[in-house]
Formats: structure tokens, sequence, C-alpha cells
DNA sequence: ATTTATTTTCAATAAGTTTTGAAAATTCAA
DNA sequence: TTGAATTTTCAAAACTTATTGAAAATAAAT
């Protein structure tokens, strides 16, 4: 297979994978650009690459910085700024884990706190039906909140993250 | 606060979540729906709770009965279908890693394997960088399909079942 | 076999999301 | 400063996905 049609073809699927996964198709297709560049690229190169427009580049670059997933590098004499992605796989999974959680798994946990105090005889089938699914909830996400921190902490300390080498 | 209250907190949110992980919000709110309800329940609820056409229960009903996570329910003198959701939140986590995982990440995995082979000079560049990138994403995710056959299998399996009572 | 209840399908439509592109804002150099 | 290069914004348009609802299909009762 040539490389340009391996290219095209990753991009397409990172896009389509992305999309499965409640991500905007053309941020995850300028990750993947991004991810098989080895150097760092501008606005124009993205542009002309997945055939999008500025505007369109310009947010979604934003949101894959907002993520941490994506750094504005100043290249000396150029003018225009440049994107590079982080390369190292399990430092870019990490950093979504670690976002997701923060945006979406917290937020849930916190409010299935408040849920869980409701008015009503507890012997009441509806009533208990309601507290039991939301207490298995709460109690599988506090688990998954705690193994996720230790995924996050791997990869920030030293110790583990010699560790981790041998699962790497 | 009220029972009232509480359920349409936990549906609205159910499938606000849901809407951010590629999951359709009215399949995520009918799940919803049937994880707090101590009894089967018709088309006809589930058309009323959630002010939902016949079409769309129809329909999303199908869909979760096709991810395992629902199931028909016959009722003994009942000419209508109810429906019933898998309580366990452990069994329904893993069965959507279940279905998630051959739906998603067998694809992928198999994509990457053939993307691996590149006609090109190993020294240069962007053949480097492109399969350094897919060997590494590939990695990462065979280990993680490691790890959620665990997952999976965990349940699956009285022993490790058994160990894993400590855990939830 | 016919009627009645119930479920399923799917074209049309509505709702939601993404993308464009041109104007405004910003940045840098002369 | 002023002007050119570059980036950002955001309303309008394009595209994608979800929902409706009525007709067709199926299943059960008489």
């Amino acid at each position: 297979m040539k490389l340009s049609e391996a290219k095209a073809q990753f991009i397409s699927s990172w896009g389509a994978f992305g999309t499965q996964w409640g991500i905007n198709r053309t941020m995850a297709q300028i990750h993947a650009l991004l991810l098989i560049s080895p150097d760092p690229i501008t606005q124009d190169t993205i542009m002309a690459e997945l055939n999008i427009s500025r505007g369109n580049v310009n947010m979604n670059t934003r949101e894959l910085i907002d993520w941490g997933l994506v750094d504005r590098v100043l290249i000396p004499g150029e003018r225009k700024e440049f994107f590079s992605a982080e390369k190292d796989i399990w430092k870019v999974a990490t950093q979504i884990i670690k976002e997701r959680k923060k945006r979406e798994l917290d937020p849930m946990l916190k409010l299935l706190g408040q849920l869980e105090k409701i008015d009503g005889q507890a012997k009441d089938r509806d009533v208990k039906q309601f507290t039991e699914t939301i207490a298995g909830i709460r109690k599988f996400g506090n688990q998954a909140d705690k193994v996720l921190d230790v995924m996050i902490r791997a990869e920030e300390n030293w110790f583990t993250g010699t560790l981790l080498k041998f699962f790497k």
C-alpha cells in the first residue's frame, strides 16, 4: 500500500471512529493528520490536506488545544502559527480520559448524589427501584472514577510510569 | 426532592449524557426509564412518559434489544408486549463494553493492521512517523482489547465473578 | 374468515450539528 | 502610524441525524 493511500484511509477512518464516540468528525481528522505529521504544520496545510475551510480549521484546532491534545508551535522567522500533536498514544489516551472524566463523569456523579435523597416511603416499589438504580450507578461510577485516577496518575508519576512500561 | 422530579431529572440527564457518547438521546432516555421501572412496561407507557411517537419507541427499543440491554417480556393474559431492562449496572456496563468492542475496536484494529504495511523507505520521515503512529495506536488498542476481555469474562465466570464482588 | 389490537416500516419532515466564507479583529513589520 | 498578513468570529447555508405519523404488516380473538 502506498503511503498517500494509507494516510487518507487512516484520516478518514479516524474521523468516522470519532463520530461514534461523540467527537466531531473534522476534529478527529485534524488530530489524525497531526499525529502522522513528523513536523508541525499550518492552518493552510490542514485546509489543503483535508479540503476544509479556514474557519473550520480554526475552530477545531482550538478545540484540540482545549483538550490538551495539540499545541501551537512558534517557529522562529515564521509569521504563521504551526500546530503539533502529542505523539505518545498513552499520553493521548490519558489526556482524553482526564478531560472526559472532568467534563462528564464528575458532573454525573454529582447529580446522582443529589438524586439519592428522595421523599417517600422506602417500601414503595417505585421509590425502591429508583434509589437502588441510582445507588448502583453511583457505586459503579465511583469505582470507575478511582480506576481512571490510577491510570491518569500512572502517567504523571515516575515509579508507576516505570512499571507501566512493561505493560505498554 | 420528590420522586417524580428526580425521575424526570435522571431521564433527562441520562439522555444528555448518552448523546455525548454517541448514543441517540431517546434510546438513552428509554433505557433510563426502564432502569427505574420496577416492572416491565409497554410501548404506550414509554410514549406517554417521554412524549414521543410510537415509531420512535419501536425503533429505539429494538436498538436497545440489539445491544442486549433490554428484553421483550410476555405477560400471561396480556395482548401487548412489555419491555424490561437488565438492572445490574455491572452487567449493563460489560454488555455495552462487549458490544462497542465488537462493533468499533475490533474493526479499527483490523484496519490498523493493514495500514502498517507501507511501501517506501523506512528512513523517510513521513513514512517513519506514519508507521510509528499506527504501531503505537495498535499496541495500545491491543492492550485495551485484552483488559476489556478480562472485564467481560469476569462477569461470565464464577471464580473471577466472586473475586469481583469485593470490588463491586 | 373477519374483525380488532398491536407492532413495524419508512417517506416526509423536523431538529440538531457542522461548515462555510466573508467581515472584523489582531498581530507584526516597515 | 499605516498596511499587509494572519487569525478569529459568527450568521447563514449545508449536511446529518432523529422523529413523526399514517399506512402496511402481523398477530390474536371471535
